[in-house]
DNA sequence: ACAGGAATTCAGCAATGCCGAATCGTAGCG
DNA sequence: CGCTACGATTCGGCATTGCTGAATTCCTGT
């Protein structure tokens, strides 16, 4: 990417507005004009004046009883256009059930390929990106227990048992799962795991779209960095400290 | 609020830079800087500098290919502490069945009260903001049939024939429903209806707290705000032209 | 009623953001 | 392959804007 000039990098207003953005959406989640300035290290006029203008996007609002600011709703809708812009086909979030995942949720898309409600499917746990990632992050006995039997090989690409313990290994370190034509030709799935409170697998949330949409000559970024912040914003429901967690032996 | 001085009500870069998020999140979502230049009526290296510094942030990004830019996925992650922020409690998705809603997901947090998944729970449609909220969207006779049996009275608050159709009336003017101990005492409820693409309510999404969490002395503007949101994203999801729908007679 | 602390306002200053001009990069066409 | 056109990016100078110290306002606790 082409740099600057030397003399500066970046518009310092915008870096400061996304600092404090940042600061309140981690940590505590409500900060004063006071609390802003000094973990910013700025003056309090100048967070005040940022913090204004901020608001009267919407993406902050301040809370009438204390005076602290906080994160507002305009920034849910930028987060859900982004999505939307994504045009992902079809958003589900399944459990591991038996050999399975069971898909207990499922966002479609009319003008998609994928326009069918699919709430109650069961997919293999060797041939999605689903299942790929609830073993990735489960207990090592798991993938034991589904490797004593052998996989169905649905497509010309589906994993074989060696295959599949490696690619689980690879799936550890990045945190997101893929699949391409491994269930079925022409259609590919990326997800991410979703972990409770403890740490534990409990799910996974991801995408499943025609092959040359989802991958065209490698996987788009933007789709890997949404199912990770789904995958991340779901297990942060659920009580999870960090995503992904480390998997048990 | 108080008014800034008459010289200068915001800071004109972060304004210019929320336009830009703005563009980018309606209409064509991926844009050239040209492009923006014209529709934002501003230069076009003071657009490019404004993008730069937003992408350093992850607010957008540059595809590789055609050189436009769209939202990225830094928005996704506020908008995920947005909603973490109003620690809501549990956010229910459901669907209309007979004379009940079916709450098809659930996404909840172990440190609440509401910590048991409820996925299959069914909640009746007179006392449940999931079920106003659809019943306000739906073709009126839906509402006739319910209104033609008797309404199981829950709690002293359970609203009786009459009040449940003035409700609905409201809800319609305002799109999102509450619900304030109708069902169980000391547990109320906020929802919005999903649209599909051609109109109809098959759905709603809201959150379910405490009562003295979700009112205090009126219901805070940010869960509002939250439930309006989601529902619009999801009935956007399934190809909804707006939100709310009005409801067919 | 008073003190203290935080938010907000004000006004002056200079640093920063802005933009016209120029350059670079790439795609399309002959 | 060379040329043209168009959009993105860089550069440098200028003045507008963002910033901040000081002051004021507001609110809470004693």
């Amino acid at each position: 990417m082409p740099n600057r000039s030397e003399r500066r990098s970046s518009i310092q207003s915008i870096d400061r507005a996304a600092s404090i953005l940042k600061a309140l959406a981690s940590g505590p989640r409500r900060l004063g004009v006071s609390e802003l300035a000094d973990r910013l290290r700025l003056a309090r006029p100048t967070v005040h004046g940022l913090l204004q203008t901020l608001q009267a996007h919407g993406f902050v609002e301040q809370d009438r009883h204390s005076d602290k600011y906080q994160l507002g709703p305009g920034l849910l809708q930028l987060g859900y256009s982004y999505l939307d812009l994504n045009e992902l086909a079809s958003v589900r979030v399944g459990v591991m059930h038996g050999d399975s995942v069971v898909v207990i949720h499922h966002v479609f898309r009319p003008d998609s390929a994928f326009g069918v409600l699919e709430v109650g499917l069961q997919l293999p746990l060797h041939a999605s990106a689903l299942g790929k990632a609830i073993l990735a992050f489960s207990p090592g006995q798991v993938l034991d227990d589904l490797l004593a039997e052998s996989l169905p090989q649905l497509t010309k690409r589906t994993l074989g048992g060696a295959a599949l313990r490696r690619e689980v290994a690879g799936i550890r370190d990045q945190g997101v799962a893929t699949e391409r034509d491994e269930a079925v030709l022409g259609e590919s799935s990326v997800a991410g795991p979703i972990f409770d409170h403890a740490g534990h697998a409990v799910g996974a949330i991801g995408v499943v779209d025609a092959t040359e949409r989802l991958f065209g000559r490698s996987l788009t970024k933007g789709v890997a960095a949404a199912v990770s912040e789904a995958a991340r914003g779901v297990s942060r429901e659920l009580g999870a400290a960090r995503w992904p967690y480390a998997a048990e032996a």
